[in-house]
DNA sequence: GCTAACCCGAACAATGGTGTTCGAGTTGGG
DNA sequence: CCCAACTCGAACACCATTGTTCGGGTTAGC
């Protein structure tokens, strides 16, 4: 398994800290440099780039990590089961923070690697999501008035702002999931009746 | 009224070019060059410089200028007369595009002014929004599950998708309108009853 | 306990951005 | 028509960042 690129373990460590400090730093700021990551991950700048060539290379293993993180919680859900928009809501409920953090490499990404090298390898994580609307479209769960690239953007992008209200204090931690739920059930003209209480 | 600073047409047409420009590369990449900038708008660096002194005072006035920009169509629509919801839509539909613009450039403050001075002249524009949803609650039509708090931001950010989908030519601009209005309403529990169709 | 793998500070060249100065040319407005 | 206002390319010093090399020190793992 860990054959082909034996390392050792203090080396595995490092990478760790660094992938977490990178994704941490350049959350907040897309621009932020090298010698600033290696610092918040206690490392060197040397082994920084002893353990990634460029800076092109570290966002690169940064966005294949992070996409896999999200494709891990939503494979996770079983999104075929049940009543469309209560997946959905089971969904939004287990990987609303997952999914912002895997957007905020996005951003950072995005400038790095630039748009065509980002398009498809994102697109695969949110097919998920655009399957399960369809599926509620078709049951009538989700109205149909708006089009259904419409409404995943919007519901990628509800999840994205609540986590982003939580991050900076003006929403709770608690709360934020259920008026996440209730207000993308509603968004996608589901009505009161099936969303229930 | 023009005689406190008496400028020359030219240098008047110069300055609205450099930010235009700046609206339009920063709003793209926050860290755009102000070569680049100044390529955009088709004068030379120096030019750019002898109007606004440094990056810093290019954004602020950039970010004044967009924030009347946005207080003056915000204060175009009557938001006290009819039903809460239709005074919404009203809104929304006239100062969707402008409302996002003033976001893009809210992004490019933050970096650069840092986050106080941008809060509070931003929370003005941020106001008539919140006071509208406020009495939408108070006449039950927007639903009181979620806080108000967030219900606004979930508006905002809702515009701010419709438009990037819109720029990107994901989303057709004639159609956008339409399902933003119906998914914000929808986002905000008023209901199928409220929105009719 | 020995060796290879690893860490790291210092110093390097290269690049690119910022803000300024100079000097010559162009243009608006009275 | 004439002058002040304005434009602009070139070149400047300054600084931050990137990616590299060197050389000595530490540590994991057999």
């Amino acid at each position: 398994m860990t054959s082909a690129t034996r390392r050792r373990a203090d080396a595995e460590r490092n990478i760790e800290a660094i992938l977490d400090a990178a994704l941490a730093r350049l959350g907040r700021d897309p621009s932020a440099s090298m010698t600033e990551i290696a610092k918040a991950a206690g490392v060197g700048r040397v082994t920084l780039y002893g353990h990634f060539p460029s800076r092109e290379e570290l966002v690169d293993t940064l966005f294949d990590r992070s996409l896999a993180d999200a494709d891990a919680v939503l494979g996770a859900v079983d999104i075929d089961a049940g009543r469309a928009d209560e997946a959905l809501a089971r969904l939004v409920r287990s990987s609303w923070r997952v999914l912002d953090r895997q957007r905020t490499v996005l951003v950072v990404a995005l400038r790095v690697l630039g748009p065509e090298r980002v398009r498809d390898r994102h697109a695969a994580v949110f097919a998920r999501l655009e399957r399960l609307l369809r599926r509620g479209r078709e049951e009538g769960a989700f109205s149909a008035a708006a089009p259904p690239g419409w409404q995943a953007t919007a519901v990628y992008s509800l999840m994205h702002a609540a986590a982003q209200e939580v991050d900076e204090g003006r929403l709770d931690a608690a709360q934020a999931a259920e008026a996440l739920v209730s207000t993308i059930l509603g968004a996608l003209g589901g009505g009161p009746a099936g969303t229930g209480r």
